[in-house]
DNA sequence: TATATTTGCAACCATATGGTTTCATTTAAC
DNA sequence: GTTAAATGAAACCATATGGTTGCAAATATA
């Protein structure tokens, strides 16, 4: 089964357990009360982002707090970071020249 | 039905589709001989790519070029900025300091 | 005009997904 | 020791997903 950083990031309850948890880190229960769905569901999402690493468990007791980690999110950025320039309209005068003197040169 | 960015690239097919129209804008046809799949099913790619915006049409004839709209991109962007100081490990002296000051005063 | 090319859309299919309910296990509290 | 709380796992279900094949429409080419 594919499980994969992108996918885990692809449903939006997972993306508010993640900004949740980046906060501090949170148990099951505390985190299913922030949701509509059933405290399983919840632990179904954590076993999924367990699963690709965006958090990591700490068991205090019978309790599990479920820690974010930052690092897994890094396959994400390197991702898009090689657009960001196309969507940041910001070029400096520099580049503007460059691509100037390009496209002369190729007429 | 849910469209969104996040769940647009959570393919890999998708996020390789992302990545050859952003070099230069390519017809379906084109896109279709980089992959195992149908033509058909890379069109089904490019309709949901289109749905939220990742890629934009520009018909020439019967022909249609794919481009990349990077602004979309953003959203995704956005979402993970926040953490991004969380994976990259390399904190400024200034920082270790005013962090150290921190706990010790807390103490 | 007749034919070929490029494309999108619809119907269908196997599997994945996200949810639920039920149950077993471990640990804390009484 | 008995009961309550916290959690994960399993079974099940409706729907989404990604793929296929077949077909129709629009445009280029012969």
């Amino acid at each position: 089964m594919r499980r994969d950083v992108f996918q885990a990031i692809a449903d939006p309850t997972r993306r508010a357990i993640i900004t949740l948890i980046a906060l501090h880190a949170m148990t099951p229960n505390a985190l299913a009360e922030h949701f509509d769905t059933s405290r399983q569901a919840v632990s179904k999402h954590l076993r999924i982002l367990t699963e690709c690493q965006l958090v990591k468990q700490e068991q205090t007791g019978r309790e599990i707090y479920y820690h974010f980690n930052a690092k897994s999110m890094k396959e994400v950025a390197d991702f898009i970071e090689p657009f960001r320039q196309m969507w940041e309209e910001k070029f400096d005068k520099l580049d503007v020249l460059l691509k100037k003197m390009k496209t002369t040169k190729k007429k």
